[in-house]
DNA sequence: TCCTTAATTTAGAATTATTCTAATTCCACA
DNA sequence: TGTGGAATTAGAATAATTCTAAATTAAGGA
């Protein structure tokens, strides 16, 4: 690239690759693992590899499309949503489910008060049993 | 075991590897991970195995001595607070702090009625700058 | 005391999720 | 046309955790 910072045809690109591990993502009601992504990815373009589903969703997540969600018990997540928000996790069934507490700027300032730390972002997770695994 | 439900030589005993590891868990300030854990413990009884860490850390997580936490990035970590309370990453250096947000009980009943869990527990994680990293 | 039994520990193999590596392909542009 | 950077690919490597099978331990009963 010779001056302008124009970026057809180097970095950048959002490759047909990279297209089908988003689309998966968004047609998606659920929070997807890398597996399942690679799953359906598969189908749509059938040569494409794992790694580049892990190149596709690092490069997705940094473009800010998508987000990445992750709690102890296994595999991170990749979730459509992007906007802050929050997450239920059913301890049965292990369903993810977001939500959104909309007053939370008195808790980041609690938060803030208590650790001293420069927020970046504030998160809640609920675990439980979600409406379906009561019967 | 004949009648009664006394337990000693059977199940759920102490043994020396799992007091090791408790004490190993008890006397650190931080949220170690397994791989410390078994680093230290083995100092204490150095024929310790890798399973047994993570066999000992199951029992007293089930005993309620302990608890787990984990977020994405890398391996679960071990804390000797079993209370409910939040905890701030920093997202520099990684460090864990502990903190407590006392005014929670409007904060669940607000995640529960948007979400129709049956609740377990609500958890919050602040991600930031620590007061170290920025100078 | 000796035997039986169940719990526990051990070492190492297996599994799972993710990252790395090196070779290959693709494509805009000199 | 050919060069170079970016992206993709397959498979190897790594990291964390779980599993397996054999050995050890300790209590309680014959």
């Amino acid at each position: 690239m010779k001056t302008g910072d124009r970026d057809q045809g180097g970095a950048r690109t959002l490759t047909p690759q990279r297209e089908a591990v988003f689309q998966v993502i968004r047609e998606s009601e659920d929070h997807l693992t890398a597996a399942e992504i690679f799953e359906s990815a598969r189908r749509r373009l059938p040569s494409i590899s794992y790694a580049t589903v892990y190149n596709s969703l690092k490069f997705l997540k940094d473009s800010g499309l998508i987000s990445e969600i992750s709690f102890g018990n296994g595999s991170s997540r990749y979730d459509r949503e992007t906007e802050r928000h929050d997450h239920a996790i059913c301890t049965r069934c292990g369903r993810m489910v977001d939500f959104d507490l909309t007053e939370t700027g008195g808790l980041l300032r609690a938060a803030v008060r208590k650790t001293r730390f420069k927020p970046e972002s504030l998160h809640l997770t609920l675990r439980g049993v979600c409406p379906d695994c009561r019967e």
